[in-house]
RNA sequence: GGCGGCGUGGCCGAGCGGUUAGGCAGGGGCCUGCAAAGCCCCGUACUCCGGUUCGAAUCCGGACGCCGCCUCCA
């Protein structure tokens, strides 16, 4: 049985799903006005992970998640770099799924965009103002939130002690200042829609219940996100749904975000990172690792210093493919549980991994043991047990696998002139010619190629 | 003002009452012609003050510090 945290319950409790075997979920995507950052990169790594352990566990999974591609900031950049709406969203859109492919996330099963959900948020909107839970001004419609009795849920509190519209702009027509915008109106220059209350364009938090129940049906299983998503996005959500009499999600999951020192990554805060520029710079699986590393609640910090160590630690990874000539797994590979061979020397691993993952997404502890089972299978080798120690290390691989961490055995195609180096030092070797062995190796060394000695003779292999 | 989270060894980061978390860095050793890779050993940490308990990083109370949400944000 897999347990997961419910931010709605605020408790760990068991995943049920609307049909056994298989999982529905929808994850809320990114807003393409800009390059993806840090934080768009740990949520689909989170719920990358998710997806890919209920699959390999054996359930099948039906993943959504969207692309808000009409928005406030979209038009601004827009406007301001003199192109059309449509245009920045389909180039930051690009951007997106090339760092999700460089992640190793695997692709939605559907990728619904907003604009072409309009006519049924129109639709949803009109049968709210018609039943008056939500209600036309000057400049669009709003959504009531008094008329959800349990508004709030989420956030943990109840109406009454939400510290409304602090901070909100004054807005006299609004009968509360949490009544959030179902629809905007048309402003001059601006991309819009025909609907019965005017011609306009939707709010950010219609388009996610109308693709959710669109593309799940009610009552879907897992409605995730990162955390500041929590409230109010998905409480409005929430509140639509309620207010359409549909069942919604049985489950919320949500991520904690990526800080930069002591201080949330945020566009607000202006501190965010690229996460292209990172992944252009640094092995795109270290982003995964230090994310399994660390709790999906949890708050993580990226920098340097900590991308650094965890490239440290995929070169052990590594070290133990080149050692058992492990496949390399994660990418779009789905393997199941079930279809693994889990010998003698593995079944303890993989039970102990599974009570982890299944606690909720343990990774940290799931990712120790791995270590630890490392360990052992090199022990293992180095005392000649070798074919035992290949069923240990073939089981971490699966497992790492199952987390979407490829481990790399292979490197660059070894060159001829290298081969021939090769060849001449293991002569040297043989004869005990330690001078010209040592002078081949630097000629190796030289050309980009780490020299290392085996049972059977020089193996090279590019860093 | 309301609500929530956090403070762990050099760094990162688990932990949910008692048994080694793990990674990175560092030290020692084994192996190796020398290296590399690998393996073994080593740090004995938990903000502070009380309390509960045979026993607390872990539960309770308090203090201090930090962060976040209540507003667009993954």
């Amino acid at each position: 049985m897999i347990r997961l945290y419910d931010t709605a319950r605020g408790e760990v409790r068991d995943l049920s799903l609307r049909t056994p075997g298989q999982v529905s979920m929808y994850v809320c995507g990114p807003t393409v006005d800009n390059l993806p950052h840090l934080g768009h990169g740990r949520f689909t790594l989170v719920w990358d992970v998710a997806r890919r352990w209920f699959t390999f566990q054996g359930l099948s999974v039906h993943y959504v998640m969207n692309i808000t591609d009409v928005d406030d900031k979209i038009i601004t950049r827009a406007r301001r770099e003199s192109r059309s709406e449509t245009d920045v969203a389909a180039e930051f859109e690009a951007q997106w799924w090339d760092a999700m492919d460089r992640l190793g996330v695997v692709r939605p099963d559907d990728s619904p965009h907003a604009t072409d959900y309009v006519p049924e948020m129109v639709e949803l909107i009109a049968s709210f103002v018609e039943r008056d839970v939500a209600y036309v001004t000057s400049d669009g419609v709003y959504f009531d939130v008094a008329t959800v009795p349990d508004y709030g849920l989420l956030a943990g509190q109840p109406l009454g002690s939400l510290r409304a519209g602090a901070r909100v702009e004054e807005n006299d027509e609004k009968r509360s200042p949490l009544d959030f915008a179902l629809w905007k109106n048309v402003k001059p220059d601006e991309p819009s829609w025909p609907a019965p209350f005017g011609e306009g364009r939707p709010g950010w938090h219609t388009e996610c219940v109308v693709m959710s129940l669109g593309l799940l049906g009610e009552g879907f299983d897992l409605h995730c996100g990162g955390l500041d998503l929590k409230f109010p996005h998905h409480e409005n959500e929430r509140a639509q749904a309620e207010a359409a009499h549909r069942a919604f999600a049985r489950h919320w999951a949500h991520n904690g975000w990526v800080m930069v020192g002591d201080d949330k990554m945020s566009k607000s805060l202006g501190n965010f990172t690229s996460l292209t520029d990172l992944l252009e710079k640094t092995d795109p699986r270290a982003y995964r690792l230090l994310v399994l590393r660390s709790h999906y609640r949890s708050p993580i910090d990226i920098s340097p210093s900590s991308i650094a160590d965890a490239e440290r630690a995929l070169e052990r990874l590594d070290a133990l493919a080149r050692r058992f000539d492990l496949p390399e797994l994660g990418g779009d590979h789905f393997e199941l549980a079930s279809s693994q061979p889990w010998a003698e020397e593995s079944l303890e691993l993989y039970e102990r991994v599974v009570a982890y993952m299944n606690d909720d997404l343990n990774t940290p502890l799931a990712v120790a043991g791995l270590f630890d089972a490392l360990s052992a299978a090199n022990a293992s080798a180095d005392e000649g047990h070798l074919a035992s120690a290949r069923r240990l290390a073939q089981a971490i691989n699966s497992l790492f696998g199952a987390m979407g961490l490829a481990l790399l055995a292979s490197s660059h195609p070894i060159d001829e002139a290298a081969g021939q180096l090769v060849r001449e030092r293991d002569a040297a070797r043989a004869a005990g010619n330690w001078a010209d062995a040592d002078r081949l190796r630097q000629e190796l060394v030289v050309r980009g190629w780490i020299v290392e000695d085996g049972v059977s003779g020089t193996v090279i292999r590019r860093p």
